[in-house]
DNA sequence: GTTGATATATCGATGTCTAAAATATCAAAA
DNA sequence: TTTTGATATTTTAGACATCGATATATCAAC
C-alpha cells in the first residue's frame, strides 16, 4: 500500500489549533512510518524476510553467546509472547536455535544458527544501505544535530514514561 | 510490557562499528516506540480505546464531511483492508456510520456519530496533555529545531520511498 | 453500447503485538 | 522443609496490519 497510495501522511492530523507540541509529535510519527514502511517492504521484497524477524536476529547477531527469550523481550520493546512467535518462526526456518539454559532450567537461550547469521549478514548490509539513503537528502549537520535532539527527547519522555 | 521491563530499546542494537546514519535511524525508533507504547497504553488504561481507533476517529474529527475508505487509508499510511476492519470496530460500537456516497456508488462516506464525536473530544484533551508532557524535557528552541529538521527528514525520505 | 483500464472496498490467509492467565522454576524466609 | 514471592516462559484471545485476490462500479475511448 505504501506504494499503491502517494500518500498523504499521518501528520495531517494536526489541524492549526492544535498545540505545537502535537505536531512536533505527529511529524516525529509520520517519518518514523516512512521509512518502516520503506524498510520493511524492502525486506519482504528482496529477501522474503519480515521486519521483526530481521530485528530480532540483529539482536542475537550482537551477541554471540545467545539471549535468553526475556533478554530479547526487553531489547526489542514487546512483549515476551511475541517473541515467542517469531523465535518460532525463525526456529522453523533453521535460522535461530532454542538451547536449554545450563543454569537455569526456565530459560532458554536463543542463538542464530551458522545458516542464520550467514543470511543475516548480508541482509543487514543492504539494509544499512538503505538507510543510508533515506537519510541522504540530509547534510551531515542536520544529521548530527538530529541525533543530539532526539536524544534529549529520549531522556524526556523516558522521564514520564518511566513512571509506573 | 512497557512497564514490566525497565527496557533497555532498539537503540542498543546500533553497535560501534555501524554506520552513524544507522544509529541515527535505530534512535529515531526508539523515540517512537517508546512515545507510541506509552500514549497507546494510557489510551487504553484510562479510555478502553486503542490507538488505531483513536487515529481513525481522529482523521473523521477534522473532516466534518466525512471521508472515503480510501482517502481514510491514505491519510493514516495503512492499507485498505486495515480501514475495513477498523472502521467496522468503530461501527460496532456506534462512534463513526458508513453512508454510502450519492456521487460513487462504489464508495463509503464515514462519518463521527454524534457520541462518537463527544468522545473524541474528550480523548483528544487528555492525549495532548500526555504529549505535552512526553515532549516538556525539551526547550523551546531544541523543540522547534527538532520540527525543521525532521521536516528535512521527511523530504528525504520521501524522495526515496516515492520512487515506486 | 461495449471494451478495457482504473478505482473502491471487502475478504481470506498469514503474521505481528498486547494483555492476561497458566505453568514452571528459583531463591530465600519462616 | 515448606511456603512464599519473584522470575521466565508459554499460551490464549483479541486486535491490528500486510498482501493478494475478488467483486463491483466508474470512466474514457472506441
Amino acid at each position: 500500500m505504501s506504494k499503491k497510495h502517494a500518500a498523504t501522511d499521518t501528520e495531517t492530523r494536526a489541524s492549526s489549533e492544535h498545540a505545537p507540541d502535537l505536531r512536533l509529535w505527529l511529524r516525529t510519527l509520520a517519518c518514523t512510518n516512512l521509512i518502516e514502511n520503506h524498510i520493511r517492504s524492502r525486506l519482504r521484497a528482496e529477501f522474503g524476510i519480515t521486519l521483526p524477524r530481521f530485528d530480532l536476529m540483529a539482536q542475537l547477531e550482537r551477541s554471540p553467546q545467545g539471549l535468553k527469550m526475556g533478554e530479547l523481550s526487553k531489547r526489542m520493546m514487546v512483549t515476551g509472547g511475541n517473541v515467542t512467535g517469531i523465535t518460532d518462526q525463525l526456529v522453523a526456518e533453521k535460522l535461530v536455535v532454542r538451547e536449554d539454559s545450563p543454569n537455569d532450567r526456565r530459560a532458554y537461550i536463543v542463538k542464530l544458527t551458522p545458516e542464520g547469521r550467514r543470511s543475516f549478514r548480508k541482509m543487514a548490509e543492504a539494509h544499512e544501505t538503505w538507510v543510508v539513503e533515506l537519510f541522504a537528502g540530509m547534510d551531515e549537520k542536520q544529521r548530527s544535530q538530529l541525533y543530539d535532539l532526539l536524544a534529549a527527547l529520549k531522556t524526556s519522555a523516558t522521564k514520564v514514561a518511566a513512571k509506573k
